[in-house]
DNA sequence: AATGAATGAGAGTTCATTCAT
DNA sequence: GATGAATGAACTCTCATTCAT
């Protein structure tokens, strides 16, 4: 709340910050309707308010952005992830919370999930990235047996492309998706990694308690 | 102006003909790399060795090419869920050569393959024609009782997604991907619908000796 | 006069070499004014009567155009050179000429001229051409005994210094220089070589005889 | 505000000479290697280790700047001439004088004769200015007999031409000129004004001795 | 039907310049 | 006085599109 801190030479950080930040979400805002070849650096300058030669104060040019973008939505997810790994050690209920993780961006910031799966669509960096994650998610439940014995890579090709798929069907219905029905996706979800459906249901269920204390 | 009476001299319509395949598949090349947004005339035009100008002959836009490259593609596919419906009655069965087709895609021509994921994930209209199909596909093993009781939503999302992840990693693997790495994908695939792991690997080898016979 | 050359599949390069022809000599202006630093497509089209964009259908940017230029003014001067050489034995003669030629370019395309001191003053590979060849001229003048005994270098530096700047002189003349005080300066330069007054005197007089004759 | 009396501590005006000359410096710099019109105020506030925006405390723009600049070298070769013309009297001494002054620029500081030489190509008033000073030079030395009984005209161009020339040369030299390669251009632009080769070389001998005592 | 030269709108990018701090 | 973030005009360059041949 102290909005000085004793140095005089400081510039303008704030200011410099703060349209960097508009330039960023402007950003994903254009990428999640456009995508990156979509996206111009006019439109992402108009959509923040700012005048195109701000944009290049702080980006060198869009894949810049891009990667910028890429790489915060990658860190969100790693940090979901670790907190996962923290409070969570059954994998069948890390895999739960993860596309809930997710889900929930859907229905809280359509714009940054929009952007999400136009990137994971388009990015092969960031795409291969965030498989690499959900690889790491599943490995252990499949060595230790928690989930079916399949192949790794296929099992992460499921698991992600449902995710994704749902997530895409999600933003796509105009007012969004309800609770139950996502639901549904956890199911089929817990489903693919192959816990059976009436310990599903009880992890969906702990799901929803969770949610009701947060 | 055509004075000719058959088939073998008549003028233009063939060549005609001719250069306008000569764009699609360019067009096909050139999206399966650039995407939609980043295709142009230009570089179509020169990857079927034509002039610019005479793109214009053939269709009035890019949208135009890509419309009926996704047509093209879209039918492709539908006529292989009809002759699939012709031929084979098992709801499991025909998901399993559903998949299986598309994979020879990837392995047989990448290019068509590429151009269908990337067109797949940027072009709304071919996401909701192809989702439909699936959909269509799995709404009778569902009500017939031969798949598990999902909600054909998420169980859409969940297969196609899954496919499509797939046909991707498929194509990224640099030599292409083996008949038996396939098959993981293949009995991931089958237990999402609800078959069982004995009566999938059946299934799947039900699959490979129909491919030997053809 | 024939316009039809029989090739059916000519294009149209009649055209073409026109529209190129047009950004050579607005080119030339636009250089001639504003250098190569300070000339811009945007003029450079204006003043051809075309559009921007078809700058580039003959360039790829300022600095092809640059080359191109000087190389033509360095192939007409290099053409000149040896005109002189067949023609005219005596160095002394021969460095009359030369800059005779120069000082005529200015009187009679004084935008080519412009052109060619701001290139030279501007463009190093250019000036060391022109420079190479004025080396060459006078290097045999100095080994026959012809002229002075002097550095190679430094009379090099002298007589194109002097032409040169002579050139300048008189192309901000406005209304140009009467050949009289084109004269005056060929006094100069002969004295620089170390050709004796009267005799340059005779030179000259020659010099004008050969122009009334031509 | 300025409470202080003297010289020593008053406040802000030496910083901001400081800043001033840092800013011309800088500006020569970049004149140099890019001429007027490739300057940017960005690097030279660069070069200067100033933020853009101080460029605008000291000069209204570029053009600014470089009408200081010019006005500085102006100045600095006015101010040698008229020590010359107060310490020796012999014209062909003042020219030869002149001219070695030029070139010890050129081998002293490179950067400041770079500069001189591509504003005289590119600052029309900057070289009419010198051209002048030139010309002023040269007159009593035609009107007194010393030299040949050239047009004042022609001879200055010649000698600047000559000189500048010769700079650009021994500027382009890596590793500079030697003194006995400048000796050879002194050779030849005392014989430009007419000075017979032995006093030329005496001429020469004495200004190595003044050297040497200095 | 095919060509490719020309077009001009628009995108990316730079940079002189202003101004709040 | 110095700063540097923001600005927007101007510039380079691309590319969809047209049209004479």
């Amino acid at each position: 709340m102290n909005t000085s801190n004793g140095s005089e030479s400081d510039g303008y950080p704030r200011k410099r910050a703060r349209t960097r930040r508009a330039l960023l979400s402007a950003g994903m805002v254009v990428l999640a309707e456009k995508g990156p070849e979509g996206a111009t650096v006019g439109e992402i300058a108009r959509e923040a308010h700012v005048s195109p030669g701000t944009f290049y104060n702080h980006f060198v040019s869009i894949s810049d952005l891009v990667e910028t973008v890429t790489g915060e939505l990658s860190t969100g997810v790693e940090i979901g992830r670790d907190t996962l790994n923290t409070i969570e050690n059954d994998p069948a209920m890390r895999v739960l919370l993860g596309s809930a993780q997710l889900l929930s961006l859907a229905d809280d910031d359509p714009v940054a999930a929009a952007a999400f799966v136009a990137l994971l669509a388009t990015v092969p960096d960031f795409r291969d990235r965030v498989r690499q994650l959900v690889s790491g998610a599943l490995a252990d439940g499949i060595s230790s047996g928690r989930f079916v014995d399949y192949e790794e890579m296929a099992l992460t090709d499921a698991v992600l492309g449902s995710v994704v798929q749902w997530m895409r069907t999600s933003l796509t219905q105009s007012g969004g998706i309800s609770r139950s029905e996502h639901s549904a996706h956890h199911r089929v979800l817990l489903g693919i990694v192959g816990v059976p459906a009436v310990e599903a249901a009880q992890l969906i269920e702990r799901l929803e308690r969770v949610r009701r204390g947060a």
